[in-house]
DNA sequence: CGAAAAACATTCCTAGTAGGAACATGACTA
DNA sequence: TAGTCATGTTCCTACTAGGAATGTTTTTCG
């Protein structure tokens, strides 16, 4: 019981979030599922963190006793523990939220190319066209698997947000959202 | 003259377009003006890279000969090469793009409130309402100092996504909303 | 059936990043 | 004229990204 308050990190409280997601199976869930789930639904909303620090936040949220390892002889599995769903409820509503980050390499580019001419910068939507296009493809995925709505918003905003920006350059842009509009 | 070709990273790119920007002034900047002017720009499209980390960077640029330093008795003040704008476009239109990723911590609450009530998810946006409007505040700081138009846009879409998302259960966020939109 | 491939599960490693403290130096200001 | 504030650069530490390495178990299929 050494509450030395060792400060969990966001990602933490996702995974531990997760694991509330699956709090109906008592099995509870392996490092290795979590990644995956992480994969699928964390990735969009903040980060999916690398293996190596799933397995360290599982152990920081069961020495903190919001979750534990259900004893058994083959893979350790985690499930959220009722202090571990209080405190999530706690830091969902009184925990401190940083500023959002964007790091999005489309808009960079349309940043950092507002010096060239309108034509250049069409050419180099087209040249990142296909990637966008596979962005959408892979969170079409995503749709299917989830059947959630939310998903669906945050794909249209990361395909759609660069384009948009330039609106303005109606010529240019209204041709490459057609065609980006066609792999739907 | 040595090509070792040192793979530049994003935010290596993101800096000389930075000092692309300002190529007009002959003085060049220093790593610390680069570091206020990525606080308010390049922030919002990729990161504002750490001073440390902008000094390596720069080095690495003049390395390459993508940026030079001016000789000068006082500070090191930077400036694109010729060299540096060449690379720089050949980057913008070829130079591979990742995954865009976005970190919010009022969404990523919202996904994780999901099995909450709606009157549970309400009262969390209640309590990072003062967040939300102090984010507005803020950009609309850089939305007076670049007087460009995509700042608005992502303030308007990083605050009032989260919201969005629950507009369905319209009854709660609608009063939210109002309260946002009575803050500009 | 038996070998090969794929999925599962965990640990380990390395470069990079966040985030600022620390340390200088001038310069303005009460 | 000491004190704080802006400039300019380096240093440090913990954390993160990203995946390689290493086993084990389960599927696949010739």
């Amino acid at each position: 019981m050494s509450m030395a308050k060792p400060e969990l990190s966001t990602t933490a409280y996702a995974l531990l979030g997760l694991l509330v997601f699956d709090r109906e199976n008592p099995e509870g869930m392996t490092g290795y599922e979590l990644k995956q789930r992480a994969d699928f639904t964390l990735r969009y909303y903040w980060v999916s963190p690398a293996m190596s620090q799933i397995y360290t936040e599982l152990r920081k949220l069961a020495d903190a006793g919001l979750a534990e390892t259900a004893p058994s002889d083959g893979p350790a599995r985690y499930r959220v523990t009722g202090l571990g769903e209080e405190q999530l409820q706690i830091w969902l509503f009184h925990g401190e939220v940083g500023f959002p980050i964007l790091k999005h390499p489309v808009a960079l580019r349309l940043l950092m190319g507002r010096l060239s001419t309108p034509e250049r910068l069409g050419t180099m939507l087209e040249a990142h066209l296909d990637d966008l296009a596979a962005r959408r493809a892979d969170l079409q995925g995503v749709r299917d698997m989830l059947g959630d709505e939310h998903q669906v918003r945050y794909a249209a905003m990361v395909a759609d947000w660069g384009l948009a920006y330039y609106d303005s350059e109606a010529s240019i842009v209204t041709g490459l959202r057609e065609r980006l509009d066609g792999m739907d």
